[in-house]
DNA sequence: CTATTCCCTTGTAGTATAATAGGTATATGA
DNA sequence: TCATATACCTATTATACTACAAGGGAATAG
């Protein structure tokens, strides 16, 4: 389950976007637009930005603003990012201590084909294909 | 992120029908067989016991038994069960509040899109699948 | 009757989520 | 220069979930 976290990032990412603005975006306007929280969005900013997915512009006439162009942001870096590896089980993820029952587990060959499903969705998903993408 | 309780629910499935016995097969056989806890896996046998997925016998010679072929447990169901329901983001679990912003949400297709792909992946999936996977 | 086994309820340490609170640093513009 | 706007930083919190552990009750076979 993807928690907010990660659904708020995009929605940031896809409401800067949607601006296409040059000047750097105040957070209380993109928190009021998207009807979030201020301080929590901050937190979850601040992994963007030290990540060099966002800049930030301290005083007045600051906020944030993208980096890249909306088609370079894949959604898999973002959600990773945010909530962590894209693994389905915990000894999967990287740096998991090894499973002793390894070896002939029947069940791992499913949650690798799954991983792998996983990543190449959102992998192959920009910021770009959300803006364009009609409900 | 399946947590133990479904990977421990399915690895039990698997477990019993690997030991294709008509006798009933007590837990704590299946639960150092699995190397897991057993007042654990207690918990989580009790739910596919109730739904109708293993039928549980007491007193001497008593144990689990799987009340249908391997082929006929798809590992979605099995995952729903014990984990609840396959849906990656919280408005799209059933009996969810309507998110206000679901009209112009440009997140929600994407979501659906990826639901459906998890959803397909392991409802076409069986405990038999898993039994004759190789490594 | 007795040992075995599932069944049931309760507790619990640890961790994560989704925030809130309050302060500090920095830039703008009047 | 100075007030204001803004990002940045640290800490705290209520709630819930995870992964068990503990202790007993109920049924069943021999």
């Amino acid at each position: 389950m993807i928690s907010t976290r990660g659904r708020y990032a995009l929605r940031v990412l896809v409401d800067l976007a949607e601006q296409d603005s040059d000047d750097f975006v105040p957070l209380n306007e993109i928190a009021t637009r998207q009807g979030i929280s201020i301080k929590y969005l901050e937190i979850i900013l601040k992994t963007l930005v030290r990540n060099g997915l966002l800049k930030g512009h301290r005083g007045k006439g600051g906020g944030y603003k993208l980096t890249r162009r909306p088609e370079e942001y894949r959604v898999g870096e973002i959600l990773e990012l945010t909530e962590g590896p894209l693994t389905s089980v915990a000894c999967l993820t990287p740096g998991a201590e090894p499973c002793p029952n390894r070896e002939n587990c029947r069940t791992l060959p499913m949650w690798e084909k799954f991983d792998t499903m996983v990543h190449d969705f959102f992998y192959n998903m920009t910021i770009k294909d959300l803006l364009s993408e009609d409900k």
